[in-house]
DNA sequence: ACCTGAACACCGTTCAAGT
DNA sequence: ACCTGAACACCGTTCAAGT
């Protein structure tokens, strides 16, 4: 006799990414998901074959909104700059899921959509074979590195608060750094980084 | 009657890094370290407050080979990259303990006194206050996503592989420099978007 | 065919008890 | 003062049993 399924792929993965959302990482467990779905752990091992593909779920869920159309107004760069910043934007709102992107980057439609839109742009700036590959790379590095910087870390960015606190015997450039640090804000930290790494891409 | 200590902070850190270099993230335990040590897991809490700070013993474990010292031959720029890569070098030895990389950095004080060189490194070359802040951070999220994407992802690497088998009618670009990004080497791609930065860089 | 409960082998951490 | 064993509240995952 058989019977409806009662779940689907889209609903686990809704599901995953509120309870991620709300408790952080840690609160990402087969029998939390299920819960919030009034569904028993065991049930989930009909649609993903583990914790890990559970994970892919929750990325991609998180990355969806992300607009991953090429932009076309404004010169190269500044296109560049609007892809990247649409994801960051995007992973923004989902910060406690920005430990698994690195590792499920791969398994993503839309970081594959947004990836080919990035690759585009550089080949319209004249950029192909191993240039652009290592092009893409920096620009990823760049991007994955500074939304990590940005939302892990001791106490989730008040960083510089503690090493505002070191010694200024000892380091007396990172002291002031610090000092300095805190009075940029996070987007112009990452737009200003992001320049540095445009204007060196410039043939 | 005063019993004396049986193990030391020094021989806890080697202890765990030796596991997390030998079974991976998931073979850091407080079980399994304490076998490594022929202990029980209860006895480490004598020494660590709990997970988290043996987590940041072992980072600082890890780096510790890091030659911290600034380098005087070169121009800045050279000078600059010889201590990125002196980081990324002694990383590439625990790959295992990269994701715990951006959660501890803080407390490391080998990544202190190698910021601190950075930081010298680009005051000499004439930067300083919120352009100096910003030039760090960019170099900092240049090197921890570079070395994240090298070690992270499916297979550790074998992302390009996975990349390679996509359909070139759906995503042209990225299945070419998927190609193209094989035929790379690693030093030479991290060489190479550090190149850019630094290109960037230039006043 | 789908869902469930009980069970297994793990976690981090607490706490009373040993020496 | 230091270490230990037992215990608690969790994990992911397997598997036989229910409907």
């Amino acid at each position: 006799m058989p019977r409806p399924r009662s779940l689907n792929p889209i609903q686990i993965a809704s599901a995953a990414l509120a309870v991620i959302d709300q408790g952080g990482l840690s609160a990402l467990t087969m029998r939390g998901v299920a819960k919030e779905l009034n569904a028993t752990a065991m049930c989930l091992y009909r649609y993903v074959a583990d914790r890990d593909e559970l994970e892919a779920l929750v990325v991609e869920q998180a990355l969806a909104d992300v607009d991953t159309t090429a932009p076309v107004d404004g010169d190269w760069r500044e296109r560049v700059a609007v892809l990247v910043r649409r994801m960051r934007v995007v992973i923004g709102c989902h910060p406690a899921v920005v430990p698994l992107l690195p590792v499920h980057r791969h398994r993503s439609p839309t970081v594959l959509r947004w990836t080919e839109s990035l690759l585009a742009v550089l080949a319209e700036a004249g950029l192909d074979g191993t240039r652009r590959a290592v092009a893409l790379r920096a620009l990823l590095a760049y991007t994955v590195g500074a939304i990590q910087l940005e939302h892990l870390g001791p106490l989730s960015g008040g960083g510089t608060t503690a090493m505002a606190a070191l010694s200024p015997a000892e380091f007396p450039h990172l002291a002031a750094t610090a000092a300095d640090a805190r009075r940029v804000d996070p987007d112009a930290e990452f737009d200003g980084g992001l320049e540095i790494l445009l204007r060196g891409l410039a043939t």
